[in-house]
Formats: C-alpha cells, structure tokens, sequence
DNA sequence: CCGATCCATCACGTGTGCTTATGGGAGGCT
DNA sequence: AGCCTCCCATAAGCACACGTGATGGATCGG
C-alpha cells in the first residue's frame, strides 16, 4: 500500500482533464502510458480510483480524495521550485559572513552595498571576528564565508577550507608627532610599542626579533582606534596594516612604509562548493571587485603625512 | 528546473539521515543510487543543495529550503495513504443510493441499518426517485446506486449500467371491504380503478388489455398509501407490489393474489466497477442480504385477510 | 600509521516504463 | 440503421533509467 508519488501526480493529470488520453496529451505521452500508471496506481492503492466511461474517467469517492492530496503535492512541488528559482536568480538568499575589524570596516561594506545594488532580495549576515573565531565557524557551518587574514603568505592548514586571495597590503609603522623618520625598523630597539590583535602581536615580535631586538610591549589592544589614540599621545609606536588605516587615521599620528614590517595577506575562507551557491558566489565576486579596485583600503595620505 | 518528486523525497531521506549512506541504508539501496540521484536532483535544480563532508552532508540554504517541501509532500502522501486505508477498511466512506419509494420503505432502512452497524464510518445517503430519475442520475455519477424495478422482466438497455437482481416479487390485488373475491382479472373490466405510478400504471394497464378489457383509470397518484386509502373507501380497486403492500398496509383493504397481474423485478443498478468501490459493495451485500431474507418485503396478511 | 567511514565515479545488467499496434464499447452524425 | 469518432484496455517489443558491484580518494579517530 506504498503509493508511488509521481504516479498521484499523474491520477492528477488525469483528473484535471478529464480523460486518460487527454492527460497523455498534456504529459507528452502516449495513452497506454498513462493507462498503465493507473493500474499500478490503483493496484498500489486497492480501491478503485476512477470510474470509466465511453467520454472519459471520473473520480471514485478514493480518486477525489487523492485528487486532493495530490493538488497539495503539486503546489509544493510548485513552490519548491520557485524558491529555487529565487534562490539562483539571486532574488532571495542569505549569505552570512565573518570578517575581522579592520576589513569589516572597508573592503565589506562597500561589496554589500554592491550587492544589494545588484539584488535587492539578497541578504548578508555580517559577524565581526578575527580568523581564530572565523574560520572554524565556517567549518562548523555557522558560517558560510570567512573575511580573513596572515601574516607572511596564506595560511596553510586551512583543511577541507578553499582560500580565496583577495589582497596583499603592507604593514606601516605608525608613530605619533613630530617624530624623525627611522632609517631602519632596528632604530626603534628603545621605544615603547603598542601592541595590537594577538596575530599582529605575534607577526610584529617576529619582525622586531629579525631586526635583531625585543620590543618593550606599553600596551596592547585589538582595537586599531585605540592604538592610534595611544600612539598620537606619545605612548608608543606600532605597526598597522594598510587596511586598519584605512578605516580609521587619527589625525596626530605619522604613518610611513618601513622595510622590514612585512605585509599582510587578506582574503576570504570558504568550505569547498560554497562557491558554486549564488548568494555567496555573489558577495564573494564583489569582496573580489572592491579589492582589485583598492580604493577602500588604501590608507590617506601615507608618507605624505608629517 | 523541473524538479522530480521522487527525488525530492530522496533528498529528504538524506537530511534526515545525515548522511548518503544512511539514507541509503533507510531505502533499502546502495549508496551510489542515492548519490546519483543526488547529483541529478541538483543538476536540475542548478543550485548546490548539500555540502559533503567527510562525516556526512549538511544542507545549503537550497537544501534546507527543499526540506521543508520535501515534508510538506511526505506529509501528503501520508494522509493520502491513511485515507486510503480508511476508506478501504471502511472505517470511511459515502454510499449514494436512490430507490424508489417502497423500496426504500422496506429493503433499503434493513440494509442501511445492518451497514451501520459493521461499519460505524460508512454513511449512506438516501434519495427516493423511481427508476426513470434514479437510473440517469447513476448514469451521470450523482449516485453510486439505483434501487430500481420492471415489470416482466430484468430491465432491458441500461446502458453501460450494471443489473443486479434482488428479489422478483408479485403485483397483488387490492380492493375494498366486502368485496367478494373476482376468479379472473377479466371480471374486474367494469370496476373503477386507482392508478399508482407511471410505470405501474402502464403494467396495470398492459395486464388488463391482456385479459380484454380496458380499465377505466377513476383516480391517479404515486403514492401506495394515498392508493390504498382512495380503495379503502370503495373508489375503486387497483394493483399493488408485494413490497409496496409490506411498507403500508391500510387494515380496511383487502389483498388478494390474482393471475394476470404479473410480478415486479426488484434490483440495483451500478456503473461498472462500482462494486469494486468497498463502502458500495457493502451497501450492495446488505441489500442482497435483506433481499434474500425477504421478512422485510412480504406483505402482511396476503390471502388471509377477509 | 592503519582501519573505519564517509563520498564519487565507473561499467554493467536488469526491470521499469514508454512505445506501437490492435480491439472493444458508446455516443453522435448524416 | 450504419458509420465514424472518441474513449478505454491489452499485448508485445524495445530502450533507457536506475538499480548493483567494484574501486579510489579523502578525512577522522585510535
């Protein structure tokens, strides 16, 4: 007493137009074909489902009973599809997206922005979180793209994660003012430094460390306005990454390029396939294109300043 | 992007499990019958609908979206299955029956009554219509049955319709009180009769021109206890089936067996492959039952009265 | 490092399911 | 009446869909 699914939906064909033959029409098929579903249909069911006549079939008390169940079926079968048809067409769909600070602040509002511009039913969840957070949610699937971030190339043992590169930006020395330019990052051994990110912070003790000293660490915070704060009072120096000054120049500090401080790779982490969904294709493709066009996270004025 | 059903309760299967190979596991195939399916159900989808990993598949938000469809159709196919079953076990079901007036005075409250009583779910909806309305509307599929009778005989071209024969009953006597027993139905030329029915009218008449004599038709009515109330007070004599005789008899009339009257064919009429349908079929036994127990139809007191 | 457990892919064979062909029954038209 | 047309069912044939079995790659846990 298993009913086979497609076979309701033909006993609806059948139905709706009133006769086995012109049901076949509608179907593409030939009459026998039909026919024969019916059969088995009615087999499956152990009830007689239609009554035939010369004209045509009508519905027994179980066909129209059927009959309902299968208008029901139809229209979620129907429904499905249009969600579907919403979802590729980019007309519905929501992708959510973690992103560290700094590029939560430029290279991601600009692509939702595009986004949205594009396809209006699109959505994007936005979670601020540095890459130790990001990354695993992604994993986990709490997440479907990942804005993130390392030092000295792209990271490796991401496991089963694709990396899509999106930038590479250099990390500039940042100091308060009416400082002298430093030749070399070794002439700042003495000063005090601000620590920023725990990533930062590592990448900027291995940079010190090459230049042959260990930096005194005042302070330390993740938050890039703050950092700025410290250093135009003469805190300290540090080191931030284009994209950090970007989002955020305190007017009192001097930024300059210094050879030595590296750079930092950003991009976005994904699962593999995730790519081939719309929605998050979409974003991706616009966190590509506000990238290469770098407006975003070109800092003002670097070593023009002071 | 047209979606088959079959494989969108495949995909269901799949959530649900967590993983291809348990599904698989559930539907009692392979695992590469699933996976192709799979892949064939996201080919015509054109979207992503899983992300495959090592320990299982999760959901896109495609997926998801489908899930909720995919149950919304099981959900049907459920109910259908259960309403099926209901109404084949008869623990459901609508009976239309027609009948004719005595018939459905005397055969028809046994038959319905012992239906009730197997079946509480089975309902049985009545119509009294003689055979010339009864018959057509079986015909067009406003009723399942037609208690229907003839004169001299099973009824001939009824089409695609279907006879069964119940019972065959004889066309009594009826006249007035001390009224001496006629030997022949030719004796009765001169007397006033009452005229029931069309169709019996038209036996009635038949019969009389048999045995010689055309009747004179003092009154007209269908109804067998108008009839016997116009005999009951000498207006005349007429001629009544057994049944009509068992479903009222006026106590001031007589009734008498007489040669010439002829007998009536009581039956049921159905569509082909309407005895299929179990609530019809088991309408249809009860009335063979009581039909065949005949306590119901025999007329009270025939011969013995006067 | 190996075993277990996912998944995808390929090649192959069977059975489902479509086709063509044929026949019967009922209604409508001349 | 007789024919024509429309409906349906059935039978036989053939093809493709859809199963199975075998194999390989990837990941996780012991």
């Amino acid at each position: 007493m298993a009913l086979d699914v497609r076979r309701l939906l033909i006993l609806r064909a059948v139905l709706r137009a009133g006769s086995i033959t012109a049901a076949a029409r509608d179907l593409g098929w030939t009459q026998p074909a039909v026919s024969q579903h019916l059969r088995a249909l009615e087999r499956d069911a152990g009830v007689p489902l239609l009554l035939r006549t010369s004209t045509g079939v009508t519905a027994t008390e179980a066909g129209a009973a059927l009959l309902g169940r299968a208008d029901a079926v139809a229209a979620e079968l129907h429904a499905a599809e249009e969600e579907l048809a919403a979802l590729a067409g980019l007309r519905a769909g929501r992708v959510r997206l973690q992103a560290f600070p700094s590029g939560a602040a430029t290279l991601v509002p600009a692509a939702i922005e595009a986004l949205a511009r594009a396809h209006r039913g699109v959505t994007v969840g936005l979670e601020e979180a540095e890459p130790e957070t990001s990354v695993p949610a992604v994993l986990a699937g709490d997440a479907d793209l990942a804005l993130a971030f390392a030092h000295d190339g792209p990271p490796a043992d991401l496991g089963p994660l694709v990396w899509r590169p999106l930038l590479v930006e250099p990390v500039l020395l940042v100091t308060g003012p009416g400082r002298p330019a430093p030749s070399t990052l070794a002439a700042l051994a003495d000063e005090p430094w601000v620590g920023g990110c725990v990533r930062c912070r590592t990448h900027l003790l291995a940079a010190c460390r090459a230049a042959g000293f260990e930096p005194a660490l005042r302070h330390t915070t993740d938050d890039y306005v703050v950092v700025q704060n410290l250093v135009a009072r003469g805190l300290g120096v540090t080191a931030l990454p284009a994209s950090a000054l970007a989002a955020y120049r305190h007017p009192d500090v001097t930024v300059r390029p210094l050879a030595g401080l590296g750079e930092r790779h950003v991009g976005v982490v994904h699962r593999v396939g995730a790519d081939a969904v719309p929605a998050t294709a979409a974003l991706l493709s616009r966190l590509e294109t506000v990238a290469a066009a770098g407006t975003s996270v070109r800092p003002v004025g670097v070593g023009a300043a002071d």
